[in-house]
DNA sequence: TTCTAATGATAGTAATACTATTATAAATAA
DNA sequence: TTATTTATAATAGTATTACTATCATTAGAA
């Protein structure tokens, strides 16, 4: 079984929605592309624009500039995340069981996409890993939170605190930890790839060793 | 008492010492009170330049870029704290207080510094909370690795093991523990200043917050 | 005193992060 | 069907950034 979802990205993000043309989808799917093969300060609009065969001031009329097209893409994976757990947890009654399953969701990678329309998933969840703290770590944060751009991943934070309360109601910091688990289970990714003396990975598979890690430190804390 | 303290930085950071230099230590100064003031971002050598009545090509001949810059200011704060930790831990024997020691150290601002000479440890810790990601978030962070620039902050992640370890032998994880306290405590200090909704802040003070909960799920994990 | 080395002043380059203008092509409405 | 709107590509241009290079001046060391 294979299917495309589709979400409602906040319209503040963008200047044109990029899902109403086909330059506009294709901008997206290639500044994936690009963001993780260069990394996001190396990416330009203007190497985006010879990848699709198009003018940096074409997308410039998507996008203001290269924080929110980075800022869309982290809020299409939030709204996904939120919506893969969502669909996993579904007829699940164990408590437990549903906690180890938002923890797999969180420190394993995807496949590789498979569609060509579709983004891809693998490169997408490296990109949330490397990047993704660099658009709320801004001078500016305050006034781009107005917008109610970081919904999504308040959403999700959200849902998973809910989870964690019905798992153990007593514990007192249900949000906090909630983003904690997912912080962590991108430092930690990136730090057993990249630094690993910051870890305690054997040589062995690092997504592997990051779940074990905070599946271990998630039930410490809540049982 | 007030004293004042000096670290060796990995001389692979900078071109020139700064420390060696009246304007090398005014450039790293000033650069504490900029990158704060401005954002890493919005940061540059030219603004710098001004601000200590110099010029672009002098602060070149001392750092190759504003990263190395920022690294260096980084590597003196991990220093710093490794040595406060030291410093804080001297006679004290419970080890479950060694450990309370630690995380209120790594979850309060420091005082506003009083010396001219001095480095401003208020915004110098605000800056780690802040843009600390940014040195190591980056596609060149194996490069830059080799050259041992992170050893401050591993030196300080495995001093803090230690205490873990000293305290719970049979705790498998003690470096990832370390690095998720310290990660932790900056990124919920941020999101309880700027996305509280990311927390369980109250309104009251930020830092006694995560204090807490860093406290709470530290023990909870050990115990 | 002479030499050396660091600095300040100045200039210049390539790339980035945009904005503006216009011709053309495609989609839509009358 | 034509007229109108709209998006895009092509092009140009600007201010700023992130550097590199040159050279005269100055301060300190030999």
């Amino acid at each position: 079984m294979e299917f495309q979802v589709k979400f409602d990205i906040n319209e503040k993000i963008f200047l044109r929605n990029p899902e109403s043309s086909e330059v506009g989808k294709l901008m997206v799917k290639k500044s994936i592309d690009l963001i993780y093969a260069l990394g996001f300060e190396q990416f330009t609009f203007k190497k985006l624009a010879l990848e699709i065969n198009s003018t940096e001031a074409t997308i410039y009329r998507y996008f203001e500039n290269k924080h929110r097209l980075l800022l869309y893409i982290l809020n299409w994976y939030w709204c996904y995340m939120e919506f893969l757990v969502t669909f996993k947890l579904e007829n699940v009654v164990d408590k437990k069981e549903r906690l180890k399953i938002i923890v797999h969701l969180l420190t394993h990678e995807f496949a590789e996409s498979t569609s060509q329309f579709d983004y891809n998933k693998k490169l997408l969840n490296q990109i949330v890993i490397a990047e993704s703290s660099k658009v709320y770590l801004v001078k500016e944060v305050t006034e781009i939170n107005k917008n109610e751009v970081f919904k999504p991943y308040k959403d999700l934070c959200g849902k998973i605190a809910e989870v964690i309360s019905a798992y153990n109601s007593k514990y007192k910091y249900p949000r906090s930890l909630s983003t904690t688990l997912i912080e962590t289970s991108h430092h930690q990714q990136f730090f057993s790839v990249n630094l690993p003396k910051l870890t305690d990975v054997s040589s062995k598979n690092n997504s592997e060793f990051t779940n074990q890690f905070i599946e271990d430190f998630l039930f410490k804390i809540l049982d």
